[in-house]
DNA sequence: CTTGACGTTCACGCTGATGTGAAGGTTTAG
DNA sequence: CTAAACCTTCACATCAGCGTGAACGTCAAG
């Protein structure tokens, strides 16, 4: 399928998909007339890379389970690396929890 | 004084300090030399910026409290204004704790 | 042939708060 | 007099994830 289909197909623009190309995150076979050429792996993928960043991966984040993917993987979460950002993003969450929290009390500390 | 003293007493560089008279936060007199310069009273306002800025707040939000001070209040805080902004960002950082809490609970779920 | 809906590659715009030079004037100490 | 340490005003660079147009090729339908 074109890049049309794609984007219809997985809820993305054109532009991010070109986007996700440009940052190493996903491949296009080209036909003869120069258009990307995508099959049902890639929507998965962008599927993935979307769940991803509704939870609030970045991009990059998302780079491990991509190649995961790609590596034949059912999940992209199989994958040690995978794990590892995971990890560290659950820790990054709890910081910036524990972060917003600390603000919290500092401002009604402060208005009192 | 002058913007170099006023960095270092404020703990902020001089590029932050010019970039807030840009956003019509602070306000300098000039020299005959075109010296910006400040007084004891912008070392309190700026630190108030800074305050304001570690628990999370824009140089947007703090531009009511520069106001209050600024009006002849001790404190930032008392004018109607910023407490409207306090409460805002109260009610920011809610929503923003929950969405991360969110998040934590979805990434476990996704990974079990 | 022509329109219209596709596709392509640049490349700047946006948000926020500065960092980092460039290119130069001023002041101070020796 | 000179060098160091100030100061001045631009104005581009950074981080992320695209949006939005420019300028143009491709292709199916009427």
């Amino acid at each position: 399928m074109r890049i049309g289909e794609l984007a219809r197909r997985s809820g993305v623009s054109t532009r991010a998909l070109r986007h996700y190309e440009e940052k190493g995150l996903l491949a296009a076979r080209r036909g003869a007339n120069g258009y990307r050429d995508y099959d049902e792996a890639d929507v998965r993928l962008v599927q993935e890379i979307r769940a991803l960043m509704a939870v609030g991966f970045t991009l990059e984040d998302a780079r491990p389970f991509v190649a995961c993917l790609r590596a034949g993987n059912e999940s992209g979460g199989v994958c040690p690396e995978s794990v590892d950002v995971v990890r560290r993003k659950l820790a990054e969450i709890d910081t910036e929890i524990r972060d917003l929290m600390a603000r919290r009390d500092e401002m009604l500390r402060r208005n009192t």
